[in-house]
DNA sequence: GATGAATGAGCGTTCATTCAT
DNA sequence: GATGAATGAACGCTCATTCAT
């Protein structure tokens, strides 16, 4: 149909756009970025951007909320294809390393944008980050929780340990983006696991 | 002496105006926020806020650079006061979280500032505040690096083991930020030594 | 014949183009309506709007002067079917006041156009709208002085006395579409009559 | 006083503006006139023109009403010192003519705006353009039914006729303003007085 | 030194017009 | 012929910075 091959074709531009609006926002911050700039990277007339977003604002929130979908959807798809907790801890953590591996770029204002969300501007999209990040943060917890009912955890607070392991693995995160490295982001989820689990305390000595 | 007294009088000025600053730019953001403002909030006039910084850029980044060292020099004192390593630990997540504690505002820029550190503007203050945020956890790197010697630690990557530990005293400040509550933060220090020394792993059973 | 039909089609279709666009500049105004809003309402693309126009200020400036000659047209008709010079003055007032009362939405626009006509852009439109005020002067002005001639009027300046009689029949319109109200005012011509006949001293005294 | 001088020097760079504006808008029509075009014309920057206006449409506003108010102000004053309903009449004219001459730029923009006023936007404006206007209709009206009621005039409907009067000024108005002579208008004023008194009707026949 | 009015480059956004389909 | 997505010049407005007073 027509009608159909026009929408693909539109979400494709649509996308095209996003991906060079990814980077640029990366580098240099919302504030620092111009429509012009975007059209340019992205090989449209200003005028075309808004066919697509209403708004620079709206490009921008758009991006980053579409990015959250797609992250938190390949999370919980790999979180709930594992079936001890254990191995879901580890799942999620790994998943979330791939996608931060895949989408360095987005972290980067990511990252940033969860901080603007401690602001008071663009308020419907911090509002957005920052369900999403309680969203994220109970997801976590409900593992947890079935951590400690089945006794493989002990008995911590939930919700400051479910925030803890979000921020853990935050912490690597933002190790990898500042130093620029070869190695694969993902080879630290052993790390995170060990700390995690069993914390820094020798038992031995 | 007469330049003396000068030098008191621009001094406190100046950190008049860094001081209402620091409100209006944890509360709408650096972009958002105008020297006009911040002019009418410290009861200056716009042309002489130029006399104590040389842009308004100047301005934001010394408020910044300047608290971090006051947040630093704090930190290392408790730290030093305290004897063994455990004490150290305990000293630096306490000191830092009642660091937070009284300067809220400030960390609400801070932690935007650390994330706008992954971006390309303002390169002076993000090498500063990422060379801050190294040194920071080299500090801390250097305290289980002497754990692990005297055995009280595992044998743990002391680098990524820093950096979990600055981020797990980040998760608690960052949770306590975005709800507000009337706890004092102080109060999660030993939920955190009790996971980063512990894990979460139940060995009982 | 084909060709026929085909012309016939497309004048309908220009002329549907033009009622809608005659109630959308009418509501807003020249500068506030764009050719997209014109192309919804009339139903037809963006694009076919230029295939009956040359221009945004082509579509209004067909609309406007064809309907005066429309309205000079229709009041000619009238006058001339008129006997004698009072039979002409009122037959002038009353057709005035019927395509005022017909076409509310035109004349809402028309008269902003005459104003405009004082200004420097659109010097088409313009001249053609002066040019045809002075023809409507004009031919009112030659009634008059019929009927100064006959000894049907007393001896006014004939141009200031026809100038008149148009702005007279002008303020009613302007009450008219000013204050909405249900009463035709094809029943003001008497008054307009009156006053122009008689004035306003009282004789009687 | 320091305060006094400087609001002296602020009122006379924004009469400046306004002079300026007048002008420009005059010749070309709000929409054909750029906040670039009147700074430069006024030989202020862009950015200055907003010390004085809060938008274009400020600007353009506050010239309108500003002037309105002066004529107001100025009609009433020369009707109020005539004694008679006919001095009164006669005052009423010769002081609207009078201000049509010093002011024609502004009559310009004015016939337009009051057409605009038949329009939906800057309903501000429009709404005290058409409250301007009635009020001047409704001064005009008492004027008339003193006449009627001390037997001057004859029993004409009040509103109508001062609507009438009103718009046989505005009509010698638009006859001078479009055709450029350099007879002075006020000479005009004998003739609206004889035919809104006498009417066009021979009655010596 | 202190002031705040003046500056103008630079931004986001609109919309008449074009032209590939 | 009919379409409507693509275009980009042009606009109103902001605000960091300067400098005459």
């Amino acid at each position: 149909m027509r009608a159909e091959r026009k929408e693909r074709e539109f979400n494709f531009r649509r996308a095209a756009i996003l991906e060079q609006a990814e980077k640029i926002f990366s580098a240099k911050g919302y504030y620092n970025v111009t429509m012009a700039e975007i059209a340019e990277a992205s090989g449209f007339a200003i005028g075309s951007l808004y066919q697509f977003f209403e708004s620079k604002e709206d490009l921008y929130s758009s991006m980053i909320l579409e990015k959250i979908d797609l992250m938190s959807a390949a999370i919980r798809q790999e979180v709930n294809a594992a079936k001890d907790v254990t191995g879901k801890i580890e799942a999620l953590i790994a998943a979330q390393l791939q996608f931060v591996e895949k989408n360095a770029d987005f972290f980067r204002i990511f990252l940033r944008g969860q901080s603007d969300a401690l602001s008071e501007t663009m308020t419907a999209l911090n509002q957005k980050i920052i369900d999403g990040y309680f969203d994220n943060v109970m997801f976590i917890e409900n593992i947890l929780k079935a951590g400690i009912k089945c006794g493989v955890l002990r008995k911590v607070p939930t919700r400051d340990a479910a925030s803890a392991l979000f921020h853990l693995t935050r912490s690597v995160t933002i190790e990898w983006l500042l130093k620029p490295t070869k190695d694969s982001i993902v080879s630290k989820k052993d790390f995170i696991v060990d700390i995690f689990f069993n914390g820094v305390k020798n038992y031995d000595q």
